[in-house]
DNA sequence: GAATGTAGTTAGGCTTATCTAACATATATT
DNA sequence: AATATATGTTAGATAAGCCTAACTACATTC
């Protein structure tokens, strides 16, 4: 008696909370063996009747398959979403700890209160900017570096003039055997 | 008789939709000489009896000055807090269009969802990255148009190398009298 | 197999933010 | 001034998500 929720009367969004306890039944599901309530409570710090109420909740909506007593499930709809939301949270973490080279815990917390509010074209958008940082190492990696001596320095456009030049040296250094040929300076 | 809310037992936070409130409030009052509920209504697009609520909310709070049937004013702490929210939600929606470019409407809408989740800290963070892709045209806007290049293109790190050959070429083209020299192609 | 401790549930209450319906005030129009 | 239209308030309901207190089920262990 599985309460199907496909095309079966206009079904509500699900809410953010929904949404983070799937997340971390998600999670569970690949720590250990078996999820009870009180992993999920410890994990949501929340308190044990909040996870069971919130169960009956996403079993009536068909996204974890729970019965009383019994160890918790999530179902294929469940785990979509949990790993969806997931998904969001380490591109926005990466983000957050490989770009703007915040503190990982810090960017951690950010993340969780992020994961729910961006559209997936947003987030496809963020993935992909990430991805051709890291891609591209040549272009990338030395403008990041860049980045991160302007967090340090603060905001002074004055010094830009000179990390171009700075630039244009690692530049080659990295390029090397290319068509490209720039006055070196003996630098790395 | 204004209730102060400085230092007078242990102030709670303010919610998320408090801050939504304040910030909608705080746009009004630039745009319009006098304030009414209805504006809010239609600004936050609820019905009147909401904003009557939550005014009497911000009013006990020391947010706004409100008597029954009068003008909605900010107080001086309710200002700090509305223009704060303002901000953030336009350095996320700057990051949003310029860096991501993300088309307005949908920017604007991410943004708003997103102010008041992230810290000042990260904010701070996010804003120097804007503004040192912005402030550094060298390094940053040929940068940045190869990664819009890379929207269109989608993930072809064997792209990159070519990419990077382009760029010595604009950089060069850009850098002009710098001691830097690069075979030039003739482009531009 | 009865006692104990841990895990889980139910019941009921609180808070925030919203709504509708009904009433009240203020403003404009004749 | 009398009435009509706008705007605003109060009252009461609802939905989510959380809590505590009290009860129940399960699992050890003596």
């Amino acid at each position: 008696m599985v309460t199907s929720n496909k095309d079966s009367m206009a079904e509500k969004p699900l809410t953010s909370v929904m949404e983070d306890y799937l997340e971390a039944i998600f999670d569970l599901d690949q720590e250990k063996k078996f999820i009870r309530v009180k992993d999920i409570a410890k994990r949501m710090d929340v308190k044990m009747p909040t996870v069971s109420s919130m169960l009956k909740t996403l079993n009536g909506r068909g996204l974890v398959n729970y019965e009383k007593y019994e160890y918790v499930e999530l179902t294929k709809d469940g785990e979509d979403v949990g790993k969806e939301i997931r998904r969001r949270h380490e591109v926005f973490l990466k983000f957050l700890t490989e770009i703007l080279e915040i503190e990982f815990d810090i960017a951690n917390a950010e993340a969780c209160k992020m994961e729910h509010t961006l559209s997936s074209a947003t987030l496809d958008r963020l993935t992909g900017f990430v991805e051709f940082i890291q891609t591209c190492p040549r272009v990338g990696e030395s403008w990041l570096q860049y980045f991160k001596e302007y967090l340090v320095d603060g905001h002074r456009p004055e010094k830009c003039q000179a990390r171009s030049q700075t630039f244009s040296r690692e530049f080659e250094s990295q390029v090397q055997a290319q068509e490209v040929r720039t006055r070196s300076d003996g630098q790395s």
